[in-house]
Formats: structure tokens, sequence, C-alpha cells
RNA sequence: GGGGUUAUAGCUCAGUCGGUUAGAGCGCUUCCCUGAUAAGGAAGAGGUCCGUGGUUCAAGUCCACGUAACCCCA
């Protein structure tokens, strides 16, 4: 396995091979490499690996540290890394050793965490944003299986539901349901049923390249017989409780065809036609009021507006919006009162009314009135309610209700006890014993009624309105709003229950809880659960003709009631509508309802269904009930996440989830929603292929806010290879070089933590402080905050602590301070793999592999969850190195104003900044060599320099302490004399600045102070710090830095000759130039200590077989190096 | 129409308890460093912190109203 996936994921250098071996394709990291590093050219021949070797110090600078040729102790990590293909190779390694199956298998005795697929549709292929929901579903289950929980993840499938039975009759060139029942339902349910099934090897696909682990084997799906009979079981235990009701509901319908439209049908395009239709002003005189109502009421009519003078015959009620002001006018014409909203006084009257009073819309409710007709029987109605969904737009403020013909007047009617009459037949005609209009269709009825009106003078006014107006998309009829049968859950009548439910749930983010979530729980209506479709849960419900109902909760029950074994039925139309019996109230024939259930109560009902509980299965289904976890798209706030919480919470009395992660939309480059017809859709394998699992993954996971759109394309993805992925691999890789070419070995000795260097405790403190803070952001799912931390911590380890520590590594891990070295870098490295390992967790598993000590877990998915001592974190050493950083960079700013480049040593620094003279000498060191100067001062220490200073007032401590004083003794310290202040604060100290005439004592740590000398440096300063270099090179620090420009193209030259690291040359030079002559003469000691040479001196033109040759016009060298036999 | 989310550099995004010079990365220009690095560093250019009003000694941050984009529902 090693050998194929080396070949494939080792890259070819891009220009000329870097740390390659000239005469090895594979790379000088491999073990061909190796191999043929052993059987050099030049016969070396093998010394004996003794371990004792190197353990004693090191003789001199030209006798280097014995090269040792022990087998490497760790897989070598190739500098160049193709991360796809290594991708691959580390999913071929979880097949091959079943890693998520013993994922399970250990942590079967651990305590139970559960997550519940959210099952998506097969019928369409994935797409990115799937990748981004799954990218969660799988991150939190492995930081949980590596806490030791116990986590299965059972997948599944949505099977049902009108987009699949859409697609099919787009396929079958079907339009609506005259077609599918001349097809035939058997046959069309079973094209939806391959349908469903059609893209479930894509699915796959990208779930298994993504790294998403699931058990996809024994998936459920929704319409397996098993799943459907627990749904009827849900569906018998609500309908025992009396939630399950018969009742109308609004649909948009067409006459013509005779068939309600779905939301999907009413979003064709053509739907909404601008047409224009009959706006009528009528009066309904009041006829009682009720107590309190002003006594200007008395004898008023109320005026109505409506654009469907049709519905007016079924007029039931008048709805106002109780907080809304409405007036009684008099018309100074004739006295007429009439009562309409203030905000619409002026448009509907115009001129010639006056106001009498004005009242709040409450005031008139309960009031009864005159109908505008008399033609049908609609008892106990006529009155005033309150209707919040009532507006003082448009219209007169007051509006007609007609409950069959509305959604708002079906649920105000509801809400007050009032009927439903509908005097229209379902094909849009007027029933004939209507008086005036029977027999007419809806919409020739208005014409004779506005007449009619006119007639009674009842009509205040009569327009033509333009307005939007659905259509049949078939046939192009008016459609008409019109009730419905239907069955309902109650869901109203456990309103409370939900929202005690949510107030148990945790949100991601919180804002759902009680914004677009809780908004749509406290306005929650019953849900319409019947759909007159063929491809669903068929309803279990059997009615005879004594309207008696029986719900059946399963297949067996059923067998019972049909006295026959249906166990095998197949419980989908039409075979279940054949299935009748005698009702076991009557004996009367009972049959199912045609209608099949909303999909969405299908996937509410997976905790149980998915286990086809409780009929069989009910202890696995006890065991995961309730999730800890569920993640999807914010779409899913009034679909999935409602009707998991519905349906547990009244089959069980508990929400199905505890925590819920809500992720957004995803956005192409140019933040465009991907779609299919605009080609923006990027194909999530290719992507994976492209740029890697890990790449999308972690940036699903990091960047942004989950819940947010985000933009995905390659340059984001380019940006985490290279910053995150490849930083982080390149440390691995440096540690596994270093510590094969030193013979470290995880097991090596080294110093105790305390013991070692200031850096690295440093360093150790800043690993137990990022285990401490991802653990705890990881808690509190936020991936996004795990992520950045984790990025800064790969920063701080490759950009600060392994550039630090170089030269440790080169020498070697036979000196205390070099073991420390390896075993600190060894211990961030298997820690932070850990750590990563469900964000990224292939490159990760791969690194494991080759890191991990011996007995640890084979998978770092096997692994536990590192835990941190707090005793290790030093927050005042974080705080001290982050002001070394700083200073390090104040020095380059420094450097590179001046034009001083890093590799010409200088003799000293002044350092002004407070915590400096507290910084130890070990940490001083470090600013020290970074910046390449030889001593650090404090500036104005006595050092003589001439120094100015400006004062700065630090609001934030001032503001603490004088509140609005605060810009006053601001000002004051501004116009003192700055030298003064910084004196006397300089010791701890206090300045006295006069505030308003009163002397007022100021202390260190309420000003800024900066420093700066005045002349002959180089300065830089921000906030308080500053960094003056001497920038006068002597001649002696100008020889010092040439000779460190002579190693520089040294070490360039062994790279150029494909030598490995460790290997020792021989040297031979010749300068043009007399000093630069003098600097590799003086320096020679330091030189070929660096480049490793074992023989070094000036050139002799007969003595240069064998050598290559490099020459530097600039400095005017000419070298000449070969691989030295000696070792 | 109702509910919700978002708005900070050309782009993607941070911004802690409200603290006076608003940061990072990408991209662009010019340098530097490099014995792991596709890495790193310095300097430069680039800002109406969506708008208006308010609270406060002090507002990108808190409050109100508005605008725009997007999402869900109707």
């Amino acid at each position: 396995m090693r050998a194929r996936g080396h070949a494939q994921w080792t890259r070819s250098p891009r220009s000329r091979r870097k740390n390659g071996c000239a005469r090895c394709a594979a790379g000088a990291l491999s073990r061909t490499g190796a191999s043929h590093q052993l059987s050099g050219p030049d016969g070396a021949m093998l010394p004996s690996a003794k371990e004792g070797g190197t353990a004693g110090p090191r003789a001199s600078s030209l006798q280097a540290a014995p090269r040792r040729y022990l087998m490497p102790a760790f897989e070598p990590l190739p500098a160049q890394v193709d991360l796809s293909a290594l991708e691959h190779e580390v999913l071929a390694r979880w097949q091959d050793a079943g890693t998520f199956e013993r994922s399970l298998k250990q942590t079967e005795g651990g305590s139970r965490w559960t997550f519940y697929e959210g099952p998506p549709t097969a019928n369409g292929t994935p797409g990115v944003h799937h990748v981004e929901a799954r990218t969660f579903k799988d991150l939190f289950p492995r930081f949980k299986t590596m806490q030791g929980f116990h986590v299965p993840r059972k997948g599944g499938w949505d099977c049902h539901g009108l987009p699949v039975e859409v697609a099919v009759e787009r396929e079958l060139g079907l339009t609506g349901k005259k077609d599918i029942e001349a097809y035939g339902i058997a046959k069309f349910n079973s094209r939806c049923r391959e349908s469903v099934l059609r893209y479930v090897s894509e699915w796959l696909e990208m779930s298994r390249r993504m790294g998403y682990w699931a058990d996809t084997e024994h998936a459920y799906w929704t319409m397996d017989p098993s799943y459907i009979e627990s749904v009827w079981w849900s569906l018998t235990e609500i309908y025992r409780r009396g939630l399950l009701v018969r009742d109308f509901r609004i649909s948009p319908y067409c006459p013509r065809c005779g068939t309600p439209l779905s939301d999907h049908e009413m979003g064709q395009p053509d739907v909404y036609r601008t047409v224009m239709d009959p706006a009528i002003t009528v009066r309904f005189p009041l006829v009682t009021l009720p107590g309190g109502a002003p006594a200007e009421l008395d004898g008023a009519r109320l005026l109505v507006w409506t654009t469907t003078p049709w519905t007016l015959v079924s007029n039931t009620a008048v709805a106002v919006h109780p907080e809304a002001t409405y007036v009684a006018a008099r018309s100074e014409r004739d006295g007429e009162r009439v009562v309409v909203a203030e905000d619409l006084f002026s448009r509907v009257l115009g001129e010639g009314w006056q106001v009498d009073a004005s009242f709040p819309g409450q005031a008139l409710v309960g009031a009864s009135y005159h109908r505008p007709f008399g033609f049908i029987e609609i008892p106990d109605a006529h009155v005033v309610v309150p209707g919040s969904f009532v507006t003082t737009e448009d219209g007169t403020g007051l509006v007609h209700l007609a409950p069959a013909f509305g959604a708002d007047d079906m649920e105000a009617s509801r809400a007050h006890g009032l009927p439903v009459v509908n005097p229209v037949r379902p094909d849009g005609h007027f029933t004939d014993d209507v008086p005036m209009v029977g027999g007419l269709f809806f919409k020739d009825a208005d014409q004779r009624l506005i007449d009619d009106l006119r007639d009674r003078g009842l009509l205040l006014r009569a327009a033509r309105h333009e307005h939007s107006y659905p259509h049949c998309w078939r046939c192009g009829t008016p459609l008409i709003y019109y009730a419905l049968p239907s069955w309902f859950i109650r869901t109203t009548a456990v309103r409370d229950e939900l929202l005690e439910q949510n107030e148990q749930t945790t949100w991601y983010p919180a804002t759902v809880k009680y914004g677009r979530y809780g908004e749509w729980l406290r306005n929650n209506v019953d849900w319409a659960l019947s759909r007159t479709r063929y491809w669903g849960t068929p309803l279990p419900l059997w009615v005879c003709g004594s309207s008696h109902v029986t719900c059946v909760g399963s297949l067996a029950e059923l067998s019972a009631l049909a006295g026959r074994d249906l166990s095998g039925l197949d419980p989908h139309r039409p075979f279940v509508d054949e299935v009748t019996f005698s009702c076991p109230v009557c004996e009367g024939l009972a049959r199912r309802v045609p209608e099949v259930i909303d999909a969405w109560y299908d996937s509410g009902s997976m905790p149980f269904a998915q286990y086809g509980a409780p009929l069989r299965n009910n202890g696995e289904f006890e065991a995961s009930y309730p999730a800890q976890f569920i993640c999807e798209a914010l779409d899913q706030t009034r679909g999935w996440f409602y009707s998991l919480m519905a349906v547990g919470t009244m089959v069980f009395g508990r929400s199905a989830y505890e925590n819920v992660v809500c992720v957004g939309l995803i956005l192409d480059e140019a933040g465009v929603k991907m779609s299919k017809h605009l080609g923006n859709v990027l194909e999530p394998v290719p992507l994976m292929d492209r740029h890697g699992a890990d790449a999308l993954r972690w940036f699903f996971a990091v960047s942004g806010s989950p819940w947010g759109a985000r933009r995905v394309g390659h340059d984001v993805l380019s940006e985490i290879v290279r910053k995150i992925l490849l930083t982080y691999w390149n440390t691995a890789s440096f540690l596994v070089l270093y510590a094969n070419a030193g013979g470290w070995t995880a097991s090596s000795a080294a110093p105790a933590g305390a013991d070692r260097p200031l850096l690295d405790r440093w360093m150790l403190s800043e690993l137990h402080s990022v285990v401490r803070d991802v653990t705890s952001s990881l808690e509190d799912f936020d991936t996004a905050g795990a992520g950045r931390r984790l990025g800064a911590f790969i920063d701080d380890l490759s950009n600060w602590y392994v550039r630090r520590s170089r030269r440790r590594f080169w020498d070697g891990p036979s000196s205390p301070e070099g073991a420390a070295a390896f075993a600190t870098l060894y211990q961030c490295l298997t820690t932070l793999t850990l750590l990563m390992a469900p964000f990224t967790p292939f490159v990760t598993d791969y690194v494991w592999g080759v890191l991990r000590p011996s007995g640890a877990a084979e998978s770092v998915h096997l692994a536990s969850w590192p835990s941190f001592d707090p005793g290790l974190i030093d927050p005042g050493l974080s705080s001290r190195m982050a002001l070394v950083r700083r200073l390090v960079e104040l020095g380059r700013s420094a450097r590179s104003v001046a034009g001083v480049r890093t590799r010409q040593p200088l003799g000293r620094a002044l350092i002004g900044a407070p915590g400096f003279a507290d910084l130890p000498e070990e940490l001083r060191a470090e600013i020290a060599a970074e910046l390449n100067v030889a001593a650090l001062e404090s500036l104005g220490s006595g050092s003589g320099e001439l120094v100015d200073y400006v004062v700065k007032p630090s609001f934030r401590s001032l503001g603490r302490r004088f509140g609005p004083r605060t810009p006053a003794v601001a000002a004051a310290i501004t116009a003192a004399p700055a030298a003064e202040i910084a004196a006397a604060v300089s010791q701890g100290g206090t300045a006295s600045v006069l505030v308003d005439g009163s002397p007022t004592e100021i202390s260190a740590d309420e000003v800024i102070v900066t420093q700066t000398p005045r002349a002959g440096w180089a300065v830089a300063a921000d906030a308080g710090e500053t960094v003056a270099l001497d920038i006068t090179v002597t001649p002696e620090l100008r020889r010092e830095g040439l000779a460190r420009e002579v190693v520089r193209e040294v070490q360039e030259a062994r790279k150029a000759d494909g030598l490995e690291v460790t290997d020792r040359i021989s040297l031979r030079w010749s300068a043009s130039d007399p000093e630069v002559a003098a600097a590799l003469a003086e320096h020679a000691d330091m030189i070929a200590g660096e480049v490793l040479a074992v023989d070094y001196g000036p050139a002799d033109p007969e003595a240069l077989a064998g050598y290559a040759e490099h020459a530097d016009s600039e400095l005017g060298l000419t070298f000449w190096l070969k691989r030295s036999a000696e070792t």
C-alpha cells in the first residue's frame, strides 16, 4: 500500500527539484531514495548503527555529528504531496481496515451520543451544498467518537413526495391526475420507486469521497413497508389523542380540471396574470352593537371592499384589526353614517364627509350587521370579528369573510366558531337552488350581483381594479380559492407543548430559536396532513358509509380487520386501496380514504420508523431517542426541524433532538445562487478531486459562518490547501526528515517539559490552551471558532516555533536542547493531528499513521481525544512571547526601511516597550537572533542616547477612572511636557497633571509612551513600543555579513546539486574581492559548520576533479563542492 | 403581505466588556528571508464600518427608525 500511495501522491516539483534527489524520480525522501543513498556511487561502507554514536558533544564544527545509517524510524513524508491522491489512498485504507465499523465496535460500551440523518431524496444528483451539511454531520460524530461516545450513524433516504411525482409525470409526458389515473397508479408508483433510486450511487460516491461516515448498508427507506407501518402506528397514536381530524382546507383550485394545485404548480410561469376585476365598496348596515360601543355607530353602515363580488353570497362575517383606528363618518349631504378605517377615510369617501367619532377596531367586535344577500342559510353568523391579518393599506379596513373561499377567512371563522357554507359546486358553478345566481359560473355572477346591490342602494362605489390573479397553468381558467375536505393534525392543540420543547432545544445560530422557528411555532396552524396524490404513505383511515372512521396502526391490525393475512401487502396505493372490511361499529363496508400524507410527516417519523419501531427493534429506538444532534440547511425550519419536533412531541411527549445546527446557502464564486440552468453548479466529486475533500470540509467548517450564505470557488480552496493543510503537512515532513536524519524516535528520552527551553514551554502552553479552546468550541458546536484557533496554532508552530528552533533540529537530538525540540514538536504535531482529525480526516489519518506512538491506535479516528493540563498553560509566558514577536516585527520593519538586509549582522538594538525589562534573557536572545543583532539594550536606560517622547492618553484606563472627566484629563496629558511625564511614570511612579486647575496623579498604565531616538538610528514604533537599530556597519560586521552571504550561496548550490541535508561536502573557493576572501578565511569554522563541509579551503586549480563549480558575480566568488566520502 | 438573516478595504471575512490610529487573508506594487515550506516577513495603495436619529465623556460595537440584498412563509 505504501509503495502504491507514494507513487501516486508524490508531486513532481513545479520548477526545479527543491529537495529531491537528482537521480531518483520519486524524490529523496522515498524509500528508494534512501536505499540508493545506502549504496551510493562513492561506495561508502555502511557503518553499523550504534545507539550511542551521537551521544557525545560535538568535537568541532568541522567534525559534525557522524552520519547515521539507521532504517528511518518514521515513514518519510515527502515535501511535495498531492493531497487528493493521498486521500484516495486513505479511503482505500479505511475500506480495507473497516475503520468506521471498528470505531463503532470500539465504542460499544461507551455512552450513547445520537445523531439523526435527515434523509435526502436520491432522485436528483448531489451538489456541493450537500457536502456542506454532511461536513457537519460527519465532524461532530467523529469528535464525539474520539471522546469515547458511541455514535451510530444510520443513513436514510426520503422516497415519497410531490417532487418525485412531478419528475415522473414529466418523464412520462403526463399532465395532471386524470393522465396518471389513465396510465395506472400501480405503474406510476413503480416509476416513482425507480426514480428515487436513480442517483443513489452518485450519492454514495459523493459521501464516500468526502469521508462522510454513515451506515448506508442498513439505511432506512421511507417507502419500506416496515417504515410505513411505523408511520401508521404513530398516526394511530395521534388519532387516539383526538388530534387527527377531518376539516376543510382552502386550496387554489381549478374548477375546470377539478383539482387543487400544489405549491409547485403555483410556482409555474404564467400562473399569475394581471387582470381587471370589479372592485366594489358595499354598505353593511349595523344591527346590534356591543356594549360600550360609541353612540355615533348607531344606525351606521360598515363599508366593505371586495374584488370578488361573487363571494358576497357566502358572506359570513366582517373582520377588523382590533388595534387599528376606525372612524364613524357622516355625510354632509344626507347625514348617512358609515364606518371605515381612519387611514382610508379620505381615499374611500373623498370630500363631503366629516368624522363624528374615532375608536379602535376592538370596539366594533361583536356587532352584528345585515348581510348583503340572504340567499343561503348561514346560521349564527354575520358579526364583526377581530383579525390581525387586516390591513389599512387598501380597501376600507373592514374585510368581508367567506370562509369557503379564503385561507384567512377560513382561519378567522374557525377561530370564532363560525360555520363554513359553500354554495359553489366543484365545477365552479353555483348550485342550482341559489336564487339569482344558481347555475352560474362563479366569475359570471359578479355583474348580476353588483346590479342588485346598486338597485337596493347598498353599493357605495363600483370600480375596476387591476391586480395579479392566479390561473390554472394547464388550461388558463381563473383559479378559485376553495374549501376542500382534508385531514388535519391539530398541532394548535399542542402548541404550548411544542413551545416548551423548543425551550429545551439548543439552536445554532441561537437567533433561530425565538426568531424564525419560534415565530413559526407561535403562529402555528393545524398541520394539513393529507394530499390527494399517489406516491406517498397512504393515510391509514378507513371510513364506512356512516362516516365511522377506523385508524389502522399496522398490517397485522389490517389483516385482523380484513380477515385475511396482509402481512406481505405493499402498503402503497393502489394495493392498499383495494383492502376493505366491515366497519367495526356498524358493519357497513369501510373503504380507505383516498389521500396519502405529507412527506414531511414521513421524515419527521424517522427516529422510530427507521427501526420499524415500536412494532420491531423497539430497544434500538429507545436507546437512541432523542438525538443529541441534527444538522440541516436553514430552509428546513418549517420542514424537517418542525416535523421531527412535532411528531416527537405528539407521540412521545418529547422533541426528537436536543441540539440543531443550521447551515446556510451555498453560492458560487460571484455570489450567485448555484443553479443548473445558470451552469454555475460545482460538481462535488471533481471539486474534491482537484483540491481534496479535506480542503472542502475545512472550508465549510471554518470559513465564515456556517449559517450564512457562502461563496465556494477554487481560490478559497487552494488558499486552504496552502495555508492550512500544506503548512501542517510540511511541519510534519520537517520533523520526520530530521528525526530520521538524527535517529530520533518517539521513545527517545527527552527532558521533562519544565526543563525544556522557554520557547518549548511556551509552545507547550499554547498546545494545552489550543486543546482547551478547540474542545470547548466543539462542545458548543462552533467549528469556525475551533478552526480559526487551529489555524493560528499551525501558524505559531510552523512560523515561529520551528523557525526559531531550526538550529536545534539541524544539530540533532543528542543534546538536551535538541532532544527537547524533537519531543516538543512531536507532541505538538501528534496532538494537533488528533484535534484536526474531525475536520480533515484524510491528511490527519495519513500523518497519524506515520507519527503515531507505538501501541497507539492504528487510525487517528480510533484514537482518544486529547486532554489538557491547565497547570501547563502560562498566560504570562504567552503575553511575553507576544511582545517578543511584536518587537521582532518592529525590528524587521526598521531594517526594511533602513534598507539593511537581515543577513547583515548589526551591533545593537534599543528597545523601548512596557514589559521589555521583565523579559527573561532567553526571550531577549530570540529577539536578537531573529533580528540578527549582537546586543539589545533598553531605550533611555542610561545609554546616554537622546530620546524624544510622545505621550498619549490611554482612554480605556482613563475612562474607567474618570468617566465624564476623561476628555479633560486626556487634554491635560496631551498638553503636558511628554518627557517629564515619561520620566515620572517610568519607574512605576505617577505623573502629576493639572486638570481644571487641580493636580491629578497619572500612572504608567494610563498613558502610552512612545520613545524615539533622535538621530543615527533606524526606528520603528507602534502603540508605545519602539525598536531602534544601530545601522553602523563596521568592517568586522561587514565581513560577518559577507560570510553569511557565502553560506546562503553554498546552501543554494547544495540544493541545486541534489545533496541530502545530511550529506557532508568538500568545499573549495576563490574570491576576487579581498574583503570577501578575508571573510571566507576569518569565518572558516562558521561557514564550514553551516554547510557541513568536512574539508574547506582556497581552491587549487589543479585539484578540482569531481567538484561541481558554482559562481556568484555579485560577491565575486567562485566555489567548488563535492559530496565527501567522509562522514 | 408577514417573519427572519445579513450589511466593515476591490474580494472573502475577523473585530472581546463601548475606549479615540478599525484588523487579517486574497489580489496589486516594491523589497526581504529561506538547510521543511506551494510557507514566512516588511513597506505601499485601498474604508461614508449601509443611511438617519438617539444614548454615552466615548459608538463599527448599544437603542430606534429607514434602505438594500437574501431566506422562509403567504
